[in-house]
This record gives structure tokens, sequence and C-alpha cells, in this order.
DNA sequence: CTTTGTGCAAAGCGTTTGCATCCTG
DNA sequence: CAGGATGCAAACGCTTTGCACAAAG
């Protein structure tokens, strides 16, 4: 349980009752939330935690690969903890909603992006645009 | 070629010098350029234009859905002119570049996404990271 | 005790907006 | 001329940073 303790102490860094927090609001907070999201959870603890501790907690988390940050198209940048399997997000353009998908669909893409322009694609970060079942219902055009 | 004249008139609106150079901007500058990027070139034509009409002149021409924005994983927006056939951005995490990639290579994507999620996907606005292969040569890791 | 981490407030950065002025149609 | 378009500068929202203080090792 104590991966952030030991992440910490494996690179000399401090373990503070902050970054355990902050990793405990991102563990209850199951997909992908804003820094403000997080800082909201967390004030919920200690309400004397600032945003900005937050925002550099998110960032030593990255580097400890332990969170991903993801662009969903907005102005805002996404966190959430590094899965064991990787997945990526369809986000839907009428209702914002986001749904995972599994990264195994990405196969046949991966091996003709190989193949084909050499590109190793790391597809952990993958967002895909477009209309979710309950809109395309809803709008029907 | 006044395709962005004729787009204006059909709305109603006006065909203004700005509008113009902004266009060719767009057309000369080949590939994805952020605001500043069209503003510095805008600016070599007529130094009086301002960040804010590049601004604005960027998203009326998307509405006339004649340019594209994307979040290529940074804080800024890139713009393309939208193309005709869609395609989609590979960006090497290591160098930056960004490379384009034809969107057949999603038809299997798109199909799987339909049937197991029913997510009818746009895939025009696709960034994949990874590495290019300049990159996977040179780092060989 | 040394050095890293924190809180606060201010700065940064890309983007948007209010308002007076300009100019297209 | 009337209403849309522009320029300027200020506002905005998210994120980062400088600095003095707190606290971990």
């Amino acid at each position: 349980m104590n991966s952030l303790i030991d992440a910490l102490r494996a690179q000399g860094l401090r373990a503070t009752p902050q970054r355990a927090i902050i990793f405990e609001a991102l563990e209850k907070l199951e997909g992908h939330f804003t820094a403000e999201d997080i800082f909201a959870e967390v004030q919920q603890v200690n309400p004397y935690i600032s945003l900005a501790t937050v925002y550099r907690t998110l960032e030593l988390l990255q580097n400890l690969d332990l969170v991903t940050s993801t662009n969903l198209g907005g102005n805002q940048t996404y966190y959430a903890l590094k899965d064991h399997c990787s997945h990526h997000h369809l986000v839907c353009q009428a209702c914002g909603g986001i749904e995972e998908f599994c990264d195994d669909i990405f196969e046949p893409v991966r091996v003709m992006l190989a193949e084909q322009y050499g590109f190793e694609a790391r597809t952990d970060h993958l967002s895909i645009f477009g209309l979710c079942k309950k809109c395309r219902k809803a709008g029907q055009n």
C-alpha cells in the first residue's frame, strides 16, 4: 500500500503528510480528474493544503511514474493513477462523458504504424473523440 | 482559390483584409502551427494586425469548417487547414516532431469501437505519442 | 542542523473579452 | 449609415514560481 512512501524513500525524497493525503485522494477518486478535483478532495482531509502543493505533488508523482497526465481537449489537464493495463479514452463531444476502452483494440494500428512509418506508438495517453452511444441515439444525425 | 471569401459571403460575413491575410498565412504554413506562428507570419504582411484578431479569425474559420484545432499535448493549441482526407498526428516524445499518417489505418478501430462500445469515433483530431523512426535508432532502448 | 517541502501571493502564459473606433456592404 | 470587425488593453483560468517559514531525516 505504501508504494508512495517506498517510491519517495527510494529517491531520497521526503514523505510528508501532504504527499500522503494527495496520493490517497488519487486512489479514492477513480478515473480521471483535474488538479482542482484533487484539491477539493484533499481539502476535506486537511483544508490547509495548498493548490500549489497539489500541482507540485502531481508533477512529482509523474516523475515517479505513478501518475499520468492527459489533455482531453479542454483547457485543463487530467490526471490519473497510472494503470497496470493501459487504456484509452472515448471522449464524447456532445455530453463530455469519458469512457475507457482497452488497449488491445489498438494492436493492429500499432503494428501498421511500425511497419509503415517506423513509429513506435506508446498508446497510453490516447483520446478518441466522437459521439457516445447515448448521444448518438439522442441526436440521431 | 477564394474559398474563404466565398464561405464568408455565404454566411453574410465580411471579407476583411485581415481575414484574407490570416487565411493566406494558413495556406503558406503547411502542417500544424500555433496562433503565435500564424501571428508572426501575418505580421510580416501587415504588422498592425492584432493577435486577438488572429484568434477570432481562427475561431471563425473553425466554424466555417476550414480549419481544425488540436491539442497535441502541450499548453498551446495547434491549428491546421482542414484537409480533404483526414489524417492524424504521430507526435514524437523525444524530438517533438510531428508526422502525419492516413486515416484508413483506423478503420478497424472505428469498427471495433462501434461494435463494442456503440461509440461513433470521429477520428480527425487524433494524436498518437511515441518514438519516431529517427529517435528510435538514436536512442535504441 | 541541513536541506527539502510548504503556503502564500504574485507572476506567467495562452486565450478571451469589453469597449471605443473603423470600415464593409 | 448600420452593424459587423478590429485593436488595444485588461481580464481570465489554469499552472508555475519566488520567497520566507516549517519540518523531515
